[in-house]
DNA sequence: GGCAATTAAATTGTGCGCAATTTAATTTTA
DNA sequence: TAAAATTAAATTGCGCACAATTTAATTGCC
């Protein structure tokens, strides 16, 4: 009996923007024993990746880099000054800022965090080349749906 | 005056996962206005492109293909079932089991998703043959973090 | 057949992520 | 300069996303 073609047209299988979606899941979900160790979630560390650079920098600053709003990073910066790793005072300049810095345990934290970028580099399956190649696709994936 | 080297030493911008996650809320905003008219929220949308391929499928059967657990999904065809476009019936061989499958509104919907689909990628800035590197290199690097 | 282990959904709890609103401070402008 | 408009954070409300637990049904094993 002559085999049946079942090749399933699968729909979402050529979504790319499921792939995308899918993609940064899985790695969310990667770095996650990975920096549960340092008392951190993924997004609690982009914000600690931004401070390690910049310090102190406002929460619209801080939203700006990150591309996140106050409804997000209010209760988020809340729980990283709870932890001990950033403080909050507001600006002098302009009461209504508020100016995130880091306690010596969050400018501490950089030095773990090094184990987690190369962990998860580790898992990345592209070589440099192809890894610049996709960092530079999806720039402009995002800039084309920012700048519309 | 000579200009400065103002060169930027930006470490979140060199983090390939930061760009990932970016480009994943960014298209998923893009999405929302385009599915709001049809009502539903992204991740209701991904069930519904599911469904449209096969139909019934059990809870369990929609988690593996989407990659999101009943924790996720129960409330989601909760909602889904009370905008009429899915129904929930418990399987005959398998009493454990619940079976989704489509009412007549939710398979009419499919129609005004493709102009949804194309609408999103008349927003992705590249072209096929890019896209489809984009794609498989998205694959595999999803896949290097599945297959731990 | 009967008990243990497994499985499928649902539930609970926590943490984003974002729209919309609120509050307070600053800037614009009439 | 006083009122209106704008801006910065915080708050509220809703919808995922996922870990962990619970409940009920099925399967495995003796």
């Amino acid at each position: 009996m002559k085999k049946q073609q079942v090749q399933e047209f699968n729909y979402l299988d050529q979504q790319p923007c499921f792939k995308l979606y899918l993609a940064s899941k899985t790695v969310i979900q990667a770095y996650g024993p990975l920096l549960k160790s340092l008392g951190l979630t993924y997004p609690q560390y982009l914000v600690m990746v931004v401070l390690w650079e910049t310090e102190p920098l406002a929460v619209k600053d801080l939203g700006a880099r990150l591309h996140l709003d106050s409804g997000t990073l209010s209760p988020l910066l809340k729980k990283l000054q709870d932890k001990k790793f950033v403080e909050k005072d507001r600006s002098k300049d302009d009461e209504r800022s508020v100016l995130i810095s880091l306690t010596a345990a969050g400018r501490k934290l950089k030095e773990k965090a090094y184990g987690v970028q190369s962990d998860i580099r580790a898992g990345i399956c592209l070589h440099d080349e192809k890894l610049k190649e996709l960092t530079e696709m999806l720039d402009s994936f995002t800039e084309g749906f920012l700048n519309r």
